[in-house]
DNA sequence: CCCGAACGCTACGAGACCGTATCGGGCGAC
DNA sequence: GTCGCCCGATACGGTCTCGTAGCGTTCGGG
């Protein structure tokens, strides 16, 4: 009841991060300024800082609200979980507002350590969901108990995050598809009898 | 001769470069002014506009002579080429001032179109590096024909690059052999005679 | 219906940067 | 030595942004 009540003071705050959110991924944080944030936002100068203490607060909280959690699926398939896992993170989330932003808050996360904190965490959360992923393909056996995750990750991560940022080439869900592929092939264990982890056959 | 000999000239526009590019890897492109520029550098702010337009052809400049051109390696063996010329660029630039700059300048070049182009030019610089060692294996027989050299570079390029600009990781050598060896065990054809690209013997 | 809290609008002073003008000083060439 | 060019220093008007104040207006609960 109290969500659909405050209905005053939760909209003002809702089209603040909005329009925060909007600014930073098209100018970027340095460029974002509060009197802009008000005419975008329909918000007075004078409301916002009623609601927020300055930039660095309003940026880090609009941020957060962007933040998009991943589905992560269990479908037995080592292969299929992380494409299904990266598409979600890397594609969905980097399609939208939050890519635009990434490199803007990650520059501005060098000198803000409240944005450094927000970015790292980022970060981390989502290798955490392919390392979740994978430690299920080890305790199934489809994966050697002594392999390094951590480089694991970065290897299936490192080239669609620098295709993305770095190329600014929209990630395919073949180029997706291609790099698990490819990185599985190297790790992935011949289980006797069954195929079923076999991507030898994968055809480049 | 020349280089010596025009002093007053010279010196003040490499002064001055130099001062743009140390304050680009501190504070951004975004926070640097030219009145700061003018305080490091010991030149007056007058004299700076007597050379260079503006800030942007400034950090465009100053960028530019900040670009470091690795040594190509030719050993025969492809692992120790691609090392090579990824500990080159990847990890001796990106540990210097350049390192410092790129995330500002990435997210300077979303707005500014010659930044932009002058990013791009030193990432497929640093690609072109890459190629034309995985371009001479092939040429050796070391790998299939119809590898996707362009996927191949960033399965390399993409995990390093990933490890420093968004992790905040030092690239280390252990790290690049790591990446390399994982990557190219992948692509590496087994024997001569054998199937094209097949990788049959996926051990862990 | 009425009152108080929250909001919108305008204006303000302060500070940072920009880009330029003016003038004085010094270095180098001849 | 002398002259010309380049540089340094200061100052200026202009713009942008910040954060705050004063005051009129509107929304919403009782």
């Amino acid at each position: 009841m109290v969500e659909s009540m405050q209905s005053r003071s939760q909209r003002v705050r809702q089209a603040v991060l909005d329009a925060t959110a909007d600014l930073v991924a098209e100018v970027g944080v340095e460029r974002t300024t509060i009197d802009e944030i008000a005419s975008r936002s329909g918000v007075a100068k004078t409301t916002i800082y009623r609601h927020f203490a300055g930039k660095e607060v309003l940026v880090v909280e609009a941020v957060h609200a962007c933040t998009y959690i991943p589905v992560i699926t269990d479908t037995g398939s080592l292969r299929d979980d992380l494409i299904s896992c990266f598409s979600g993170t890397t594609k969905a989330s980097y399609d939208g507002r939050l890519g635009d932003m990434m490199l803007s808050l990650m520059d501005a996360a060098q000198r803000d350590p409240e944005l450094g904190r927000l970015v790292r965490a980022q970060t981390d959360q989502r290798r955490r969901f392919a390392t979740t992923v994978i430690e299920r393909a080890v305790a199934r056996g489809d994966l050697a108990a002594d392999v390094d995750v951590d480089l694991l990750v970065t290897l299936l991560a490192g080239p669609l995050i620098y295709t993305k940022l770095v190329r600014r080439q929209r990630v395919t869900d073949e180029l997706v598809a291609a790099v698990v592929d490819t990185v599985l092939s190297r790790y992935s264990v011949a289980k006797p009898g069954d195929g079923q982890t076999g991507t030898l056959s994968s055809k480049v």
